[in-house]
DNA sequence: GTCTATACAAGGATAGAC
DNA sequence: GTCTATCCTTGTATAGAC
């Protein structure tokens, strides 16, 4: 087994930067890869060949693959959630707030490197490896909500819109926003479908 | 290079069946394995598995890994062509045969088969195995926003819900449904997704 | 901590017998 | 059409020297 702690020597650099220490660079490296090709497509050769790291190298500092993958994986979903509750508990209305989540800059065309997880067989079968993105997005559903339902309270919002039902037809848009930009090849169908939501989302109320 | 067409022997059995030939029973055995691990995690040896076919059977019906892919995701693009168009296209007003159509029995916690490709690096490198891909979420969008542009047209829909637009909501909350579902394990985020879609959709218009 | 050597299974395919 | 043998590369890791 593995545990989620890793040692990473003490480093007053930026996390992956041109300084960091080993460690932090495979776990850079790793998160590069997972993003652009999954877990099963990402070997630890080519992990130690994006960090610039040998064979030894990697393996005294990580047991093995799953538990490079893991660091790589908390270090991700910590970013995302901060990223988000950043927007949603900042400045606004609920719905601004909610607005300026979904149109925030994004890396459309690399999609979530979250979500994607989801698609990987080997990541699903493992509860070590699953537990931060089924927690990261759940959390995420569950924020999403509680700005909605201030949005309702305050009569921004109908009583039609339930807030936890709204909230995971929200996650769904931006995660199933990435498979079509990727399919297209153009980020246009992800702006698409986040204008869609907003509008019937922000239409007033019927009197 | 590699070319769409495969050849079958002609088989008056249902494709994949029993009594499928060999050729028919490797395709259905890559379409399986492509749904669940993805095409960089099926091997040409666990398709032979799984049809029950041996090594120089499968070199013999098909050139390679990619010519099998390119078949499966063939099969796979035109039957959910076909079911879409079936519900998008069958009796009922606009609004009822989109939910309809949202509403459809699904494998959820497969997830979709074509959608999931998008994550594929190795899919989306290959302008071949690509091209359906592209196509068939295409044609999606597009068959939906006819079906959206019908309802604004007769009434059912307000003229702020631009058909484009929220054909591309429509399919990224099912793709994006689906992320949710398996990142829960459990179908309750997608059916969610949808039915906060269906009711900020159907909500009656501003008088 | 990092390097090199070594190991062995799996991926992906070809060759030639039947 | 199908089977077996063979091939080379890559994935993933261990062992031990420096």
């Amino acid at each position: 087994m593995y545990s989620a702690a890793v040692n990473v020597t003490v480093n007053t650099d930026a996390e992956g930067g041109p300084r960091a220490g080993t460690a932090d660079r495979l776990v850079e490296a790793t998160r590069d890869l997972l993003w652009e090709r999954g877990y099963t497509g990402t070997s630890p050769r080519a992990i130690q060949q994006r960090a610039g790291a040998g064979q030894g190298s990697m393996y005294h500092h990580f047991a093995g693959k799953p538990e490079l993958a893991l660091a790589a994986i908390t270090r991700t979903a910590g970013e995302l959630r901060a990223r988000a509750d950043g927007l949603l508990s900042g400045p606004g209305t609920a719905v601004e707030r909610v607005t300026a989540y979904l149109r925030r800059e994004r890396d459309v065309l690399r999609g979530c490197p979250i979500g994607r997880l989801t698609q990987d067989p080997d990541v699903m079968a493992d509860p070590v490896l699953r537990a931060p993105v089924e927690q990261t997005l759940g959390w995420l559903r569950g924020r999403l909500a509680e700005v909605l339902a201030e949005g309702r309270a305050n009569g921004e919002l109908p009583p039609s819109v339930d807030p936890s039902v709204t909230a995971a037809t929200v996650v769904a848009v931006l995660q199933g926003g990435y498979v079509l930009a990727r399919a297209a090849g153009d980020t246009d169908p992800f702006d698409q479908a986040v204008t869609g939501l907003i509008t019937l989302l922000a239409r007033p109320r019927p009197a």
